[in-house]
RNA sequence: GCCGAAGUGGCGGAAUGGUAGACGCGAGAGACUUAAAAUCUCUUUCAUGCAAAUGAGUGUGGGUUCGAUUCCCUCCUUCGGCACCA
């Protein structure tokens, strides 16, 4: 009988007394061991408890970590808290409980539930971000940041709850409302703490060549960096009766289109838009509206554009035209210079900007060299899928009657005339640089081609009043039509590159070389200067929050902000505060911390009252663990030599970008001071999948779909908890619970338990036990031994487990675990050792109940032979067993016999002849099931890949009459 | 719109150029049982067929190959991230 409860409550003490696994980061180092550092996500401490997700990440890396320390590697696995944050100080808003006594709470549950699940981390060096032992420490990186001008202080802006009387995370604010109460989110300008990561941003990118992370990562982080380059072109500006105002520098990418520039936009946070709203009421007004715009509503208004005219005009020095220059809030004032240069021919913006206000469009790009080229047909029946799709181009039905076709780039020249005369039954158009194609078939039946001058308003307006009179209206402006034409602007999007025209000295350039000639006659002439632009941000610090690090910062009486000295560190956080929300700092409220502040600085100095993002605290969490009780430095140069950097990490999706980040600018930053010695903090990291809710949704409390682990444990015990999670797809992947397969778990370990126990007899039968030596009773005496299959199955699974779980793929290494069970089930005998090896196969998996037949199996020894065996007190402290390639093989393989590509016949072989290719092929031919296939048929190619298939090619003889 | 990931039985999934559907769940049939539970045995991609067998089949349509779930192109769908980023 196999009882889960007893068997883990047992072996859950005896670990504990033992302390297995114990004070690796404190204890002493082995050199002769290579060491691995396996780090899980720093988990927050929330209320509820752990949940289902929590236990996918920590028990893959524990059966890493069990499965490293059995193959002989010094196995790091620390265990830490990202304790403080917003959910305990929102519980102490609502109910008064401080928010440590919340948290030390939350820890004790999480611990307990983690040890259930024997989750293998050295307890002794637990760490948590809240505690003074540890942010003491980060405030020391504060300040070894802000000693190296790296810590720097800025007004900035913040989301600001009104409801709330808050500042909200960015992470906070959802479709522009405060995640809590739903209440518009404003933006606040306040004096703000920033880390000046922007210092390492180049090598933000190149250090990801040298981490073994899935690509989509890497990929993330590339964007957010978001690397450019361009140039700064600078306009002068004059006013209506050209005198002189300034000037004005507009970023772009694209120059090589500058000749089509027809007005500039200013952001309406650039400060020249900002000095003519002093002067002209209406940009004033235009002004104020557009910042007091929120997020929803400028979503809502979607792409409409507006702007107002400045009544200035910049000088385009390549074609000496005169630009208006416009205010709009399609231009962003924190991206580039704030001004952008418009060529609305050739980007959806500007053209949209230029359609509402009726600007000039003027063609600088001819797409000769189309990546995509698109027509959108009506009624064709005359081409056949086939025909085009020999040329290399493929339809897609849209509906039943129009079809959209996609030609290659590279085809369509070629067969351009052919495509021609084959469509010339439908409707269809192009554009070539400014000139339009028409080509279709009238109201009367004839078919027509018309070549339009895209500048004719007119023309083309008759045409569209003539062909779509019921569904477009005839305007004034002809863009109208074309811009509501999908074709059309598909055919003018920015990025397409083509051949240069219109454009002076730059005609029939292709464009990349355009580019990078206009840039460098630009830069000769003095009118531009080439520069690379950054998405990423130097990171906001500062939260008005209580539940974090103090910033160990003090003002002077004249309000200048001085370090807090070394010997007044850690500087603790307050308890004497108001938590409900003011609108101020809660840090503000505590007369101690105002008192602390003036006894160790003198009359009138203050303290900052902010307090550090959480991200501060989980960013450089994995060196503290290297050396978590270090009250001299942040840690040890020998600790961190030995351990760091992390040699695998699990973390989830959600917070990839953010804390990988940061956690590389902190490593690049102590590396630069020589407290490191290497360039990235993570060597390799792989993301666990969400475990979703059973109707494959994401669990949450709302919805009532959450698996809770305690209520599995009880029912099936930990063991088949960990492996069910393992069990249900790869690690990476989103996968829904299913409650009823858990059993399918439980049903594999009580077959187990049931083997052990028979075992356990074959045990006390000294008859079989002494006689045995593996090798010797399966070469004498083949025929008792039935086991045969079931030596070789568990070889062949021990090789296919010890290649999966460096892996990750604990699915299949489960899945062969379970056929050999099964295998093992159907033998009446298994050889003793093939069994105990297999015992510790299963520690990593199921810990409790690996060690609970390895015990027994040892306890019964001890009887026998009445000398214990004192080495190993625990299954997990023992090696990891080796498989018997040899014994693993086949010795008779089934090779598949194929005629065209399909199976036909099998055909059973020596492996010890797998190579002989000529008597494959010979008996193959001759196989008796071959002959209704072969005959008639000359054979006119043979394949053999060894021991692996054999395909006959077949052509029918022609019949000689 | 851009970047990224993914699409295989009733379900979770396996197979990374070589017999598609391992393993598990569910379902069906049977054995044991007074009965139920538990356990065991067999069947379970679809179509035709009593069967043997034959054909089809990994989102769509093509390509490369003796052979494609796997490699290449196209389109469709779903999910994740970014987004008036010049």
């Amino acid at each position: 009988m196999y009882d889960h409860t007893k068997i883990e409550a047992c072996w859950q003490k005896f670990w504990a007394d033992e302390g297995l696994f114990q004070n690796v980061a404190g204890g002493q180092a082995d050199s002769k061991k290579d060491k691995m550092f396996l780090l899980f996500a720093f988990a927050y401490p929330s209320g509820s408890g752990l949940h289902v997700g929590h236990v996918e990440s920590n028990t893959a890396l524990d059966m890493m970590a069990r499965y490293w320390r059995m193959n002989g590697k010094q196995v790091m696995f620390p265990v830490g808290w990202d304790a403080f944050g917003l959910p305990a100080e929102n519980y102490a808003i609502k109910t008064g409980i401080p928010p440590a006594q919340t948290t030390r709470d939350a820890i004790n549950t999480f611990r307990g539930q983690i040890q259930r699940l024997a989750i293998s981390y050295d307890w002794a060096g637990e760490i948590a971000t809240s505690h003074p032992g540890y942010y003491r420490w980060t405030q020391w990186l504060f300040l070894k940041l802000y000693e190296k001008g790296l810590a720097y202080k800025a007004p900035g802006l913040v989301n600001w709850c009104p409801s709330c009387q808050t500042v909200l995370a960015n992470e906070q604010v959802v479709d522009g409302k405060c995640e809590r109460c739903e209440t518009q989110v404003i933006q606040r300008s306040l004096e703000q703490w920033y880390f000046k990561i922007t210092k390492y941003k180049d090598e933000l990118i190149s250090g990801l060549d040298q981490v073994d992370w899935p690509s989509a990562t890497k990929q993330q982080q590339i964007n957010w960096i978001g690397k450019k380059k361009g140039i700064d072109i600078t306009y002068q500006i004059e006013d209506e009766q050209g005198r002189a105002i300034g000037d004005v520098t507009c970023f772009s990418t694209r120059p090589d289109t500058n000749f089509g520039a027809t007005f500039v936009v200013l952001a309406p946070e650039h400060k020249l838009a900002i000095k003519i709203a002093k002067q002209k009421k209406e940009m004033a007004k235009y002004l104020a509206t557009a910042s007091h715009k929120t997020e929803l509503e400028r979503q809502q208004e979607g792409q409409k554009k507006t702007g107002v005219f400045t009544g200035w005009y910049a000088i385009n020095n390549l074609t000496n035209k005169r630009m208006p220059v416009w205010i709009s809030d399609f231009v962003l004032g924190g991206f580039g210079t704030g001004a952008v240069v418009g060529v609305p021919s050739h980007d959806r913006r500007d053209f949209e900007f230029a359609k509402v206000y009726n600007l000039e469009v003027k063609p600088v790009v001819r797409h000769q060299e189309l990546t995509e080229y698109r027509s959108y047909l009506m009624g064709v029946d005359s081409v056949t899928d086939q025909e085009l799709t020999k040329l290399g181009i493929s339809f897609a039905l849209e509906g039943k009657k129009a079809r959209k076709l996609t030609i290659p780039a590279s085809k369509y020249h070629q067969y351009q005339q052919l495509i021609r005369e084959k469509l010339t039954a439908g409707f269809w158009n192009e554009v070539i640089g400014n000139e339009i194609w028409f080509c279709f078939k009238n109201k009367t039946g004839q078919v027509t081609e018309l070549v339009l001058d895209a500048s004719n308003w007119d023309q083309v307006a008759e045409l569209c009043h003539q062909y779509n009179s019921d569904s477009i209206e005839k305007t004034q402006n002809p863009w109208l039509y074309l811009a509501s034409n999908s074709w059309y602007t598909d055919l003018m999007i920015q990025e397409t590159a083509g051949v240069t025209i219109n454009s002076d000295f730059l005609n029939g350039l292709e464009t990349h070389q355009a580019i990078e000639k206009m840039m460098d006659y630009l830069e000769e002439k003095g009118w531009g200067k080439r520069v690379t632009t950054y998405k990423l941000r130097d990171w906001l610090i500062s939260r008005q929050r209580y539940w974090g690090a103090p910033i160990p910062i003090v003002y002077d009486p004249e309000g200048k902000p001085h370090p807090v000295k070394n010997e007044h560190l850690p500087w603790l956080l307050p308890e004497d505060v108001d938590f409900k929300p003011t609108g101020e700092s809660p840090l503000k409220s505590s007369q101690e911390f105002f008192e602390r502040t003036e006894r160790l600085y003198g009359k009138g100095w203050t303290p900052e009252v902010d307090t550090m993002d959480t991200f501060v605290d989980s960013s450089w969490y994995y060196l503290r663990y290297t050396d978590p009780r270090n009250e001299q430095e942040f840690a040890s140069p020998d600790k961190l030599k030995q351990w760091s950097p992390v040699d695998f990490y699990m973390i989830g999706q959600e917070h990839i970008v953010l804390h990988l980040l940061y956690s590389r600018f902190f490593t690049k930053f102590l590396r630069d001071e020589g407290y490191l010695n290497f360039d990235e903090p993570f060597l390799k990291m792989r993301h666990q999948g969400m475990i979703l809710g059973p109707n494959g949704k994401k669990m949450s409390k709302s919805k009532g779909n959450v698996i809770t682990p305690d209520e599995v444990i009880e029912k099936f015990g930990a063991d088949t908890l960990r492996l069910y999670e393992m069990f249900m797809g790869p690690i990476d992947a989103d996968k829904p619970w299913d409650a009823r397969a858990v059993i399918g778990i439980y049903k594999f370990l009580k077959k187990i338990h049931g083997l052990a126990e028979s075992q356990l007899a074959n045990h006390l039968d000294l008859a079989i036990d002494r006689s045995l030596d593996s090798n010797r009773a399966i070469a004498s005496n083949p025929q008792p031994w039935s086991a045969k299959d079931g030596r070789q199955k568990f070889h062949q699974t021990l090789q296919k487990v010890t290649q999966d779980i460096p892996q990750l793929k604990f699915n299949t290494a489960i899945a062969s675990m379970m056929e050999l069970v099964n295998v093992w089930e159907k033998t009446d005998k298994i050889l003793r050792e093939d069994w105990e090896n297999f015992v510790l196969m299963l520690a990593p998996f199921a810990p409790f109940l690996a060690e609970d037949i390895y015990q027994q199996m040892k306890q019964a020894k001890a009887k026998l032979n009445s000398s214990p065996d004192s080495q190993c007190s625990s299954v997990h402290l023992a090696s990891w067993p080796q498989a018997d390639s040899e014994l693993a093989q086949d010795e008779q393989i089934i090779i598949p016999i194929q005629i065209n590509g399909k199976v036909r016949a099998q055909l059973e072989w020596s492996s010890a002849e797998i190579d002989n290719k000529s008597k494959v092929l010979e008996t193959a031919r001759a196989l008796p099931q071959l002959k209704h296939w072969l005959d008639g048929q000359t054979v006119k190619k043979e394949i053999y890949v060894p021991g692996k298939i054999v395909n006959f090619v077949t052509v029918a003889k022609m019949k000689i009459d």
